[in-house]
DNA sequence: ATTTCAATAAGGATTTTACCTATTTTTTTA
DNA sequence: TAAAAAAATAGGTAAAATCCTTATTGAAAT
């Protein structure tokens, strides 16, 4: 609760200019977060890091670059520094792209146009759950990415039967009643897998079993 | 079209034995249909699962019971086994009573009063369908359960939309910002689909408009 | 010209969902 | 067996969904 939290070094690899320029006074805006350096491509990143003593614990960086771009840092940095929490960035949310980088290693994406509110959300996140995405992408593609990070997730036994009677036309409280739990259990469940599968609302819950065939219809 | 078609366990789960006996015996008559066993309530059934080695692929499940009467038995159902096809069975056609059933998962209900003739049909069809209703039944449950006669309700251009956009996490809110309507409108949408398909909240809608295949997943 | 109907939308109340945080209980494991 | 982790439960609050009724408008029908 109090102050002095602990504070992350931040490196932001991007080759436009006036994007990593605004996008570090963003950052050093935000308590627990400082901006070592930022780095127009993987090669000026190599370059800046040698002049550095802080090694970063979380890095933003581009996919699209000139030079040595995200895919080629991304292999440099998972072989050299893969304890570096890596955040993707992209203009679009091409899956390919995301897909592929993901199994390069880094720990989440962020698509540009995230508001500057939630990227400190994000970063926040990123740094206690180990992950993190843009929530702008299709729960087709969520999926995928955790199987690609090969993280599949896995319902415990109570939350697959809340999940299955999620899927009708139940109340919670009933779900609770037929489940012998409090409703507030129920509830828990309920955020647990609002936050582990990032949806939104029941709805999302719906689609979610569906797809994953828990339910069938 | 030839002689051996899969044979289905039945269990029938009704208070009254002379009724439940009787229907036992019509249903061993049935080429497809076998009693495994019946049971008096929901504990009684319980009891005898354990003893079957086979599991029921259907359920004739009586709601007026009173032990373990039909919801607390479906409860039960709809938690341990899932795959059972369950078909309540009522003494009159009181909607609420029906409607809950078929929340709490029942596949379909047949009123007692059913022509032993059309038991085997129905039974047939909730095996070869997944679902099945006796015909005998109110103008808005026949609404409710449209499917089981095929006749697909027809919706109008705006409804579809609001359909649609009604099986993604929006909220009504940004529903009514996308179509441009004012959400009280959406609202009035929501409330017609509602009492025309007989549904009782969100799911239901998106569990329609998969059924019906407005929306695709 | 009046009636009818469909689409739109309002007020206003209640219930259900959703979110955040904290505590207790149970289970696991070191 | 004590400490740690996980599961269940709870309180409080905000937001969203649900329900019921009524009203306006414009188009279509008789």
């Amino acid at each position: 609760m109090s102050g002095n939290q602990k504070i992350y070094n931040l490196v932001i690899v991007d080759d436009h200019l006036l994007f990593a320029g605004s996008l570090e006074g963003l950052i050093n805006s935000f308590p627990n977060f400082k901006v070592l350096f930022h780095a127009k491509n993987g090669v000026d990143f190599q370059n800046k890091l040698k002049i550095q003593k802080h090694i970063p614990d979380v890095i933003l960086l581009d996919i699209n670059m000139p030079v040595m771009n995200g895919f080629e840092t991304m292999q440099y940095l998972t072989l050299n520094h893969p304890s570096i929490k890596v955040l993707a960035l992209s203009m679009d949310d091409d899956e390919k792209v995301i897909l592929k980088m993901l199994r390069f290693g880094a720990k989440g994406y962020l698509l540009k146009d995230i508001h500057p509110d939630n990227l400190k959300l994000a970063l926040e996140e990123v740094m206690l759950k180990g992950y993190f995405h843009s929530d702008k992408v299709s729960t087709t593609l969520l999926n995928a990415l955790n199987e690609a990070k090969g993280e599949k997730i896995k319902l415990k036994e109570n939350e697959l039967k809340f999940l299955q009677l999620a899927c009708t036309e139940m109340t919670y409280k009933e779900i609770a009643d037929v489940m012998s739990l409090s409703p507030k259990t129920i509830d828990g469940y309920r955020q647990e897998l609002f936050n582990r599968l990032n949806i939104k609302n029941r709805v999302g819950l719906v689609i979610y079993a569906l797809k994953n065939e828990f339910v069938k219809i």
